[in-house]
RNA sequence: GGUGGAGUGGCUGAGCGGCCCAAAGCAGCAGCCUGCAAAGCUGUAAAACCACGGGUUCAAAUCCCGUCUCCACCUCCA
């Protein structure tokens, strides 16, 4: 069975097959860089990150586009007095950190929206030319798409034009309420530089061309798959979409959503307050932990955060990376198909069924560590391999892999741990339990093995 | 009003017609192991009647109808 993805515009699982053999193009719409990460956007990330490392375990070339939108109402705002732009690559310096430290991996190109206001130009010319975009008023930048002029808007969200709410009528000058903005006319009170000049007077983007824009500049008029959040499939999907096909593109074969994080049920978000941030989390547990719990998840479910979640995965995730540990296996491996079990595979090819996978992997666990008990090898051997290729699929290998520490701090412990062998071989076990106090008080956690005691850094 | 999604053990979370007297993890309990721990292994719980009520079927957590509750989106949002 091959890989099958939920593809929310068709709404259905279909299989997926790539436009062009062998290689995968995705475009996934990141951050608007107004204020600093909180989880729910690391889970967005960390989705299409898993996405790729399966494609890429499946053997395919992944080109992965994820935008930076530093243009925008609130990026403007957010800045205050201060130079938005020098603010807003603050801002997006917050979002890297966050994905590095949660080990996602960098995507092919990260354009910035204002790097590309030629691409939006363009599209937006052949909208107008095409009869599906209009200058508000002459003399006026504001320009709008006229959403009735596209007779399948609304095909993304399976909406009818008459249903929806839209804007006031003739606010800004647009013609009906549902059309919306691709450039915005610069206003006097926003500062100068955030102004660009086109052919319609000096204007700043609007968001929906932006993704469109950028998606053609990098992957042309047809490319795999299109992803994002949940709350961005209606409009800003919607509106991609109606303005790349109107532009006579195909854009997106897939369109795939992940489900968004809430707390106590609600949807975690800025304008709501409970966006949980990176410094929150990491109190209660590591980015291990972190990743690991969302990966808890099937994407396409709802995920609640808690006050003990990243205490439980911390907890699951030192079952698999103490397994591995005690075998002093911890060197990472690379992408190996073959030593991944065939359930895993299937679980992964389910449209990305982590947890199923996770089952697979602690199923994988639980037999390796029964054939290191009964000692063995070779069976043991199967196991410490599977798991390591698993965890190297879920992107935790890092959470294993022996942490950087000084020869003098090596040199330290190793002291301190062949002291304690003495005390316990002489049986003075307040000796040896002080020792273990004091490793413990420098951050190392020990564990003593039948012929060895084997130990490791916490958090590392 | 419109469009989607969800309700499974103490908690998290899979399963979506038979292999389900429901995976996996966490928490709990017991035993083994240990100088004691930790880790690990094994077993297990005074009932998971799979939101509720009907129905279809030889067979339903899974399909259909109705009801209730919750969530998301309807031009700021990952």
């Amino acid at each position: 069975m091959g890989l099958e993805l939920f593809d929310s515009k068709e709404q259905k699982l279909r299989e997926f097959v790539p436009l062009n053999a062998g290689v995968v193009e995705i475009y996934v719409c990141g951050p608007t860089v107004q204020s600093a990460p909180h989880l729910g956007h690391l889970r967005s990330a960390l989705v299409y990150d898993l996405l790729r490392r399966w494609l890429k375990a499946l053997d395919y070339e992944v080109i992965m586009v994820r935008n930076v939108t530093d243009i925008d109402d609130k990026v403007l705002v957010n800045a205050g007095t201060r130079n938005w732009l020098e603010f807003a690559r603050e801002v997006e310096a917050s979002f890297n950190d966050a994905y590095n430290n949660l080990w996602i991996l960098e995507p092919t190109h990260s354009p910035h929206a204002t790097e590309h206001i030629d691409d939006m130009i363009a599209l937006t010319k052949k909208l107008i030319d095409r009869g599906h975009a209009y200058q508000a008023e002459v003399g006026s930048a504001n320009v709008f798409f006229h959403s009735a002029s596209w007779p399948s808007y609304g095909e993304l969200t399976n909406q009818k034009l008459e249903n929806m709410e839209g804007e006031p009528e003739a606010s800004f000058g647009r013609r009906s309420p549902n059309d919306f903005a691709l450039f915005k006319a610069h206003k006097p009170e926003e500062p100068a530089t955030a102004a660009w000049q086109t052919p319609w007077g000096l204007a700043r983007p609007g968001w929906h061309i932006e993704c469109s824009a950028m998606a053609k500049h990098f992957l042309g008029e047809a490319f795999d798959i299109h992803g994002g959040g949940l709350d961005l499939r209606f409009p800003h999907h919607e509106n991609e979409l109606a303005q790349s096909r109107a532009a006579g593109d195909h854009f997106a074969n897939f369109w795939l959503h992940n489900a968004l994080v809430t707390v106590n049920g609600s949807k975690m978000s800025k304008s709501q307050g409970n966006g949980v941030s990176v410094e929150e989390l990491l109190e209660k547990g590591s980015w291990g932990a972190i990743r690991y719990w969302l990966v808890s998840a099937q994407y396409r479910s709802n995920l609640d955060y808690s006050d003990k979640s990243l205490a439980d995965a911390s907890s699951a995730l030192e079952r698999i990376t103490g397994f591995i540990k005690r075998t002093s296996q911890t060197k990472p491996v690379e992408i190996d198909l073959v030593k991944l079990p065939q359930a895993f595979k299937d679980a992964m090819n389910q449209d990305l069924n982590t947890p199923l996978a996770l089952a697979v992997l602690h199923d994988t666990v639980r037999a390796g560590n029964a054939a290191f008990d009964s000692g063995d090898a070779p069976e043991l051997q199967k196991s410490v391999e599977a798991v390591k290729a698993m965890v190297h699929v879920l992107g935790l290998t890092n959470a294993y892999v022996e942490s950087d520490v000084s020869p003098e701090f090596r040199a330290q412990i190793e002291q301190l741990l062949s002291k304690r062998q003495q005390a316990k071989t002489a049986k003075d076990f307040n000796t040896a339990d002080k020792i273990r106090a004091e490793l413990e008080g420098l951050g190392v956690i020990i564990k003593d093995l039948p012929n060895e005691t084997i130990w490791s850094i916490i958090n590392g």
